[in-house]
DNA sequence: GTACGATAGTCATACGTATGACTATCGTCG
DNA sequence: CGACGATAGTCATACGTATGACTATCGTAC
C-alpha cells in the first residue's frame, strides 16, 4: 500500500503526457515565446490541460536553467523604520508586476563590515545609502541601484530633491521671522545626511549643529543642548521625524511653547509627524523604492537607466503655525 | 577573442578539476554529511581550494535536488506598520540562523479572495491572523505557523497573553476610579480582536463600543462619538496605538484634557505611544516573530512545536498619570 | 516526380548538486 | 594464499526546465 505522501506537485512532463505532446512543446506553448512552432489547436490543448492539471512550473528548475532567480535584494539599515518598509512597498509591487520578488536584507548601521549577504541567489540588488559602506565586499559585481545616494558615485541612483525641499522649507521659516535656526542633524555619515546639512547652511548663515542618533531619546538631548543656548534658536531644523519627537519633548521640558517659542519642523513625514502635527517634509518612499525598481530593470535589461530625482513636499503643521506664533510668543511682525 | 563577460561563478565540477578529486568528493565533503567517506588529507585539500576559488553552491541547483527553497514566507497585511515590521526582524533573525531567508508577502486587509501568492517557492509559511480568511485557496498543503490566531484553528499558533495584559490593564483603570470605560475597537474581524473584546467586557460590566479602522483620522472619529455621549466614558481603552493616536486627538479638539478628563490606552506600543506618552499593552512582536519561526522549523523537521503564549507587558505612561488625573480633572476620589 | 520551403512538432542535452550503487586498494585473519 | 571487511573514493543518475538541433509531413512549384 503506497504512502499517502502529499502528491507530488505536476511537471512539465505531467501536462505533456496528459495532453499528448512532447515536454518541449509544453514548455514552448507556456513561455509564449516561439510564435508558429506549435499550432494554435495543439497550444490550447496544452495550455487546457496545464490549467486542469494546476500546473505551475518549478521556479528552482527554471532558475538552475536560465541561471537567474528573478530575485531583487533589498538592503536598508531596518525594516523597522516607515520610511523604509515604504520603500520596500514600492519597490516589491514594481517588482511583482514584472515577475520578480524582492527579499529585504537588514545591513545594521553599526555593522561596518564587508557585505556578506546572500549574493549568488539574487539578480540584482538595491541598497540605501546608508548602507553604501559596506558595498566594497561584494564578491562578484551585481546590478545595482542606489537609493537617495551621491549620484556621481558610479552605481545609478534615485534621489529626492532635498535642496528644492530645504529651499522651501527655509523660505517658510523665513516668512515667519525666523532667522535663528538650529539643526538637529542626524549623525550618521552618508551623503543625504551631508545634503542635507549643505543646503541647510547655503541658505542661512548662522546655523547652529547638534548630532544625534535617530531615536527620540537622543533626539530629545540634542534638542536640550541646543535650547539651552544664549542665543537659543527659534526654529529647529531636525534631519528625521524621530528627531523631531524628540526635540517636541525637549521644548516641553523645557517649558517652551511650540510653535510659540520655538518652531519644529521634522523629516520623512511618517506617522510620526501626523501624530504630532509636525511641519516636515514629505519624502515620497514608497516612489523611490518603485523608480529605483523600475532603474534595476532598465540595469537588468542592458539599458541605461535615468537617474530621477523625485519631488520633496513641504507639509506645513501646527509645529510651525504662523497664527500660534504670532498669538502666543510675540506682537505680529509688520 | 573572447567576450570579456564577468568570469562565470566556480562550480563544484570546478573545484573538483582544481583539487583534482571528483565531483562527488567534492559535494561529500562540503555538505559536512558522509562521515567516513573521504580521508582528511582529501577532505582538506577540498576545502582549501574551494576556498582559494571562492566557491559558493548553486542555491538554484541545490533547491531542484533537495525539492526544498530554505525559503519561508511572511505573510501580513501590511510591512508599514511597525508591529508587523518587527514580527518581520524577529522571524528573519532565527531564519538566517537556520540557514532560511524570508520574504514578505503583503495580503492587505481589503482582499478577501483567495491566496494566490508564490506557494511554489517556499517550504513554509507564517501567517498573520489578520490574512486568515485568504489560507483557504492553497493549493497544496504548507507548513504553517499561524501568529496571534485562534489557537483551536487547527493550525499551529503562537499566541499573546491577551486576557493577562486586559486584566492588568482594567485593573489599573480601576485603581484609577475609572468605571465607565469606551472601548475603541479595531473593525477588522479577525481572532486577536474579538480576544480583546472578550477580555474586556467580561471586566468591565457597562463597556460602550465604537469600531474604526485603524488610522488617526477614523480613530478620531470614532472617538468623538464615544466622548459626545451624555455617559461620556472617563477612560478609553483602544486596540491599537494608531487608534490612541486619534482618541488623543478627539480630546483635544473636545477642549478634554489628557488624562484629566480622559484616560486613554493603546496596545503594541510601537513608537508613536513613546512620542505620545501613552499608557500601552507592550507586545513583544519580536519575540512572536521569532517564536513562530521556531515552530515552523520543528514542524518541518516533523516535531510538534509548543503553542507559546507570550505575556504583554502594561507600560504606563502619562495618558493615564493619576497624578494628572487628581490634580487636573477632580477632587481626590477618597 | 522530385526538390524545396514552411509548418509542427520531437529529441537530446545542459544547468549544478546530492546521493545510491559501484569499485579499487589495502590490511588482516583464517 | 584466498577471502573478506574496511577505507576511500568514482560513476551515473535524477531533480524540472528551456532550447538548439533535428525530423516528419505536407503543399507547391519546377
Amino acid at each position: 500500500m503506497p504512502a499517502d505522501t502529499p502528491p507530488a506537485p505536476p511537471t512539465s512532463k505531467d501536462v505533456a503526457a496528459a495532453a499528448g505532446v512532447s515536454q518541449s512543446t509544453v514548455s514552448m506553448v507556456l513561455s509564449g515565446k516561439w510564435p508558429g512552432r506549435v499550432s494554435a489547436r495543439t497550444a490550447q490543448k496544452v495550455r487546457d490541460t496545464a490549467e486542469r492539471l494546476g500546473y505551475r512550473p518549478n521556479p528552482a528548475a527554471r532558475n538552475l536553467r536560465l541561471g537567474r532567480t528573478r530575485t531583487i535584494m533589498l538592503v536598508v539599515p531596518t525594516i523597522t523604520a516607515p520610511f523604509f518598509a515604504s520603500v520596500y512597498i514600492g519597490a516589491a509591487r514594481v517588482a511583482a508586476e514584472h515577475g520578480f520578488s524582492l527579499v529585504v536584507f537588514t545591513w545594521p548601521l553599526d555593522l561596518d563590515g564587508p557585505f556578506d549577504g546572500p549574493q549568488e541567489a539574487i539578480d540584482g540588488m538595491l541598497a540605501s545609502s546608508m548602507a553604501e559602506a559596506s558595498l566594497s565586499g561584494m564578491r562578484r559585481p551585481v546590478p545595482l541601484v542606489m537609493l537617495d545616494s551621491d549620484p556621481d558615485g558610479g552605481a545609478p541612483t534615485v534621489n529626492f530633491d532635498i535642496e528644492g525641499a530645504m529651499r522651501d522649507l527655509t523660505e517658510h521659516l523665513f516668512a515667519l521671522g525666523h532667522r535663528r535656526i538650529g539643526h538637529l542633524a542626524a549623525d550618521i555619515d552618508v551623503w543625504t545626511f551631508q545634503c542635507r546639512a549643505a543646503a541647510l547652511e547655503a541658505r542661512v548663515p548662522d546655523v547652529v549643529t547638534e548630532r544625534a542618533a535617530i531615536s527620540i531619546t537622543d533626539g530629545f538631548e540634542a534638542a536640550v543642548r541646543l535650547l539651552s543656548r544664549p542665543d537659543r534658536p527659534t526654529a529647529l531644523v531636525c534631519d528625521d521625524d524621530t528627531l523631531a519627537v524628540g526635540a517636541h519633548k525637549a521644548a516641553q521640558a523645557l517649558g517652551l511653547d511650540v510653535p510659540g517659542d520655538v518652531a519644529i519642523t521634522g523629516f520623512d513625514d511618517v506617522i510620526l509627524a501626523e501624530a504630532l502635527e509636525l511641519t516636515t517634509v514629505r519624502l515620497p518612499a514608497e516612489q523611490l523604492g518603485a523608480q529605483a525598481m523600475l532603474g534595476l530593470l532598465d540595469l537588468l535589461n542592458g539599458r541605461t537607466p535615468p537617474r530621477p530625482v523625485l519631488p520633496a513636499e513641504l507639509v506645513i503643521r501646527r509645529s510651525t503655525s504662523p497664527s500660534a506664533a504670532l498669538t502666543t510668543a510675540a506682537e505680529p511682525a509688520d
